[in-house]
DNA sequence: TCAGAATAGTTTTTT
DNA sequence: ACTATTCTGA
């Protein structure tokens, strides 16, 4: 299977990185220099080419490891990289840079601060921070938060930043690109007296250093001679993510010696709306035309059928790069479709499959449920609660978002960079100083109008007359206190700082004082904060770092999963963009309606959109190893409405010889009730156990399919077959209480059997429209 | 200054 | 329906 040249350098057959690997891989595992493009297909074995490839460097090419960048989009897939090298090379491995863009650059920002205009002590504003800096550059521009809404702003802003281009650069062809060029101003202007970058920034700032002309400033310079030199052998991962600046940063860094390989798949681009740009893919090929392609495109993950339903699914996507992705793996069982009664339903559905399946044996960690937006995830973990099945949900509101951790990282900031104006106005009055809004105002514009920041200005109040004497006093006595808490960052642990904070500030004493499960809660968190801070100095003394307060503020910036995804036993909860890279045995991926996958916003979306919601489909997909179920609800509320849904056109590309369509009892006897609720309106009932076929199925004859799959025909054109897998309850229990029977209960109302139960005494589950499935004790219910 | 009321805005988000 | 922010009145 390997590649001759590459076999004939005399792999000894212990050698980790010759095992293993089929023809194309070895083949890009083997070219070590000059310009590389490589197709990964999903499953196709990426992770280990490159690491394979890194480890070849190394180990058989005498590449100094210090001298290779590797770079991946999450902290995750660099940390999966790390540990790979490590396994296989290891000490050596922990001197070459395998980090996130974000991380890589961050890191020598700190070390050429000078260079890229800034003090090595800058912080790095969050989403969050950075709205309340555009908040206010907005509100001093006066401009209307109707027309020029925030989010909207900062967007733009974040665009001309990913495409390289300062508010100078801009176009101006209308107001809005007027008002966005005065926010764009606006805003570096208070990034700069803030001492404070964004994400962009981390990127574009290196690019910046590494595209110095001559005529730059010496500092400019000497750190641009440093970078240039750096790196022999540049590799990215997950190229077809990257956005214009990300794209120059590797160009840039592997312009000496051009050995810059990339890997990605263009059927998997899900960030285009983030600024990522799959035309880098074609543009590599024309920046460097005599790059060699490898194209992985054996998957190694699923099974045949979830290939081929990943390939339909992909298949009417425009413009791809040509590949055939194929398996050997067997065949599998088929793809599951499944038809549910609302949201609840669904959700329940999915966790009696979970259920099911760790019964059976699956692994906890080894199962996914996947959702297209996050609000999805609510009813599905009260089902998951109710139902006692541990699991975790990735995303959505994280620790470090919480109020009271963001105060306490606001004061840790304040503390190391006291120009950090968001975190500032953010504690100034927490807990309760008597500092208010009208006194913050006029510092904040003092400030804004010196170019200073807030801290500074609060140092200069005798500037600001019209202040009266308590508040000047009050402001005197916060930056005092912060003083005296700076001054003890420098030689306490990290922890300690902490501590101390919250006990001289009495943030930790108004918690106390309240007393109520919201303040526990709120305490609990911050000893968990503590008790990170704890284990980041653990970390740090065991590769004999010091353990900084700076160093672990990066770090909680950069880690957007400092609570771990590795945890053990818990089913994993999570949107589709943040499955992207990972894999499972087992995934139910819900939702699968028109308008929520693909999923249409208030606006209509245009194709470009579509394809992406494609893609994402795809991702999504090629996540299931050995078992795939799609969900999809007739009804879904939404925005407290209630919505009735088709099956997502993704569901309908998947051919029907991998399918195996089914719908929950609860979705037979809703259609049922509609159907049992139709006569006054003219419907005729047909006679006795016809309940869960429609009328219209009455008339035509049943085609046939395979044993255990009973067909149903509806009206809407689609085909479902009869829920298999509930079919088998309840034998004959009961007098006169059947399967489809309707019942009468004295609160419930008039409803209809699904299941019969063997409890203690005769059961069954009954669905009552408007109270859903319940389960009811027999004797409680009468026929008819 | 603060609490309760009104109101707006609801995608995905590795960093 | 829900929540996170902003407003308003005491």
């Amino acid at each position: 299977m390997l590649d001759d040249d590459y076999a004939e350098e005399g792999a000894p057959e212990a050698s980790p990185f010759t095992d293993e690997l089929n023809e194309p891989q070895a083949r890009a595992v083997s070219i070590i220099n000059g310009p590389l493009l490589v197709f990964a297909g999903a499953g196709s074995g990426k992770t280990r080419v490159i690491t394979y490839r890194i480890a070849n460097m190394i180990a058989r090419h005498d590449v100094p490891p210090f001298r290779i960048l590797a770079v991946t989009f999450t902290n995750k897939a660099a940390g999966e990289m790390r540990h790979r090298l490590e396994g296989m090379l290891g000490s050596a491995a922990r001197e070459a840079w395998v980090g996130t863009f974000h991380a890589t650059c961050a890191k020598i920002l700190r070390r050429h601060a000078e260079g890229a205009g800034l003090t090595s002590s800058f912080v790095i504003y969050d989403s969050q921070d950075q709205k309340s800096v555009m908040t206010r550059v907005l509100r001093e521009l006066d401009l209307d938060d109707k027309r020029y809404p925030v989010r909207g702003m900062l967007a733009r802003v974040h665009k001309e930043k990913q495409e390289g281009r300062g508010p100078e650069d801009m176009n101006v062809d209308s107001y809005l690109d007027d008002a966005a060029k005065k926010a764009y101003l606006g805003y570096e202007e208070r990034m700069r007296a803030a001492n404070a970058v964004d994400f962009e920034d981390l990127i574009w700032r290196v690019v910046r250093i590494l595209e110095a002309k001559d005529d730059a400033p010496a500092p400019v310079r000497e750190a641009r001679d440093v970078l240039r030199r750096r790196f022999s052998h540049v590799l990215v991962d997950e190229f077809q993510d990257t956005n214009a600046t990300q794209y120059r940063l590797l160009q840039a860094f592997a312009a000496r010696t051009r050995n810059l390989c990339v890997v990605g798949d263009d059927d998997q681009s899900i960030y285009r709306w983030r600024g990522a740009d799959v035309r880098n893919i074609r543009g590599f090929r024309r920046d460097y035309p005599d790059a060699e392609v490898v194209k992985l495109e054996q998957n190694y993950r699923s099974t045949a059928n979830i290939v081929r339903a990943a390939l339909a699914v992909i298949a009417p996507s425009p413009s791809r790069e040509p590949k055939h992705l194929f398996t050997a793996n067997e065949e599998g069982g088929k793809v599951h479709a499944v038809e549910t009664a609302s949201e609840r339903d669904e959700a329940a559905y999915a966790v009696r499959l979970v259920s099911d399946a760790v019964a059976q044996g699956v692994e906890p960690r080894e199962i996914a449920i996947f959702y297209r937006v996050h609000a999805q995830s609510r009813v599905i973990e009260e089902q998951m609660r109710s139902a006692n099945v541990p699991y975790q949900v990735v995303g959505g509101m994280k620790f470090f978002d919480r109020a009271e951790v963001k105060d306490a990282l606001s004061y840790l900031r304040v503390l190391t960079n006291p120009k950090s104006d968001v975190d500032l106005l953010r504690i100034v009055n927490v807990p309760p100083r008597g500092i208010g809004k009208a006194t913050l105002e006029r510092v904040v514009e003092h400030a804004t109008r010196l170019g200073i920041s807030v801290f500074d200005a609060m140092g200069r109040l005798d500037e600001l007359p019209e202040l009266g004497s308590p508040a000047r006093k009050r402001l005197g006595q916060v930056r005092e206190l912060l003083s005296i808490l700076a001054a003890s960052t420098k030689t306490q642990a990290p922890a300690d700082v902490l501590r101390d904070v919250l006990g001289k500030t009495g943030y930790r004493a108004v918690l106390e004082a309240e007393d109520s499960a919201e303040s526990d809660s709120r305490l609990e968190n911050l000893a968990e904060l503590e008790g990170s801070l704890d284990d980041y100095a653990a970390e740090c003394e065991a590769r004999g770092d010091v353990a900084t307060v700076e160093g672990f503020l990066e770090r909680v910036s950069l880690d957007s999963d400092l609570d771990k995804m590795e945890e053990r036993g818990k089913v994993t909860l999570m949107t589709i963009h943040s499955a992207k890279g990972l894999e499972f045995d087992v995934v139910v991926l819900t939702g699968m309606e028109e308008d929520m996958f693909p999923y249409k916003g208030m606006d209509l979306r245009g194709d470009d959109e579509l394809d992406e919601e494609r893609r994402l489909a795809y991702v999504a997909v090629t996540r299931a190893k050995q078992t795939l179920i799609l969900t999809y609800t007739k009804t879904r509320q939404i925005f407290g409405t209630t919505r009735m849904g088709a099956p997502s056109r993704f569901l309908r590309d998947i051919p029907r010889e991998v399918l195996l369509a089914s719908a929950t009892t609860a979705a037979k006897a809703s259609e049922a009730m509609r159907y049992v609720d139709a006569p006054a309106r003219g419907r005729a009932t047909t006679a006795g156990g016809g309940a869960f076929r429609h009328p219209q199925a009455a008339r035509e004859a049943p085609r046939t399919y395979q044993p255990g799959e009973r067909y149903v025909d509806r009206d809407d054109g689609h085909e479902r077959y009869d829920d298999v897998a509930h079919e088998g309850g309840g034998g004959g229990s009961g007098g006169g209480f059947r399967r489809g029977a309707r019942v009468r209960h004295k609160k419930f109302g008039v409803g209809q059997i699904v299941q019969l139960l063997e409890l203690a005494e005769p059961a069954v589950i009954a669905f009552f429209p408007g109270w859903g499935e319940m389960k009811v004790l027999a004797r409680f219910l009468e026929l008819g």
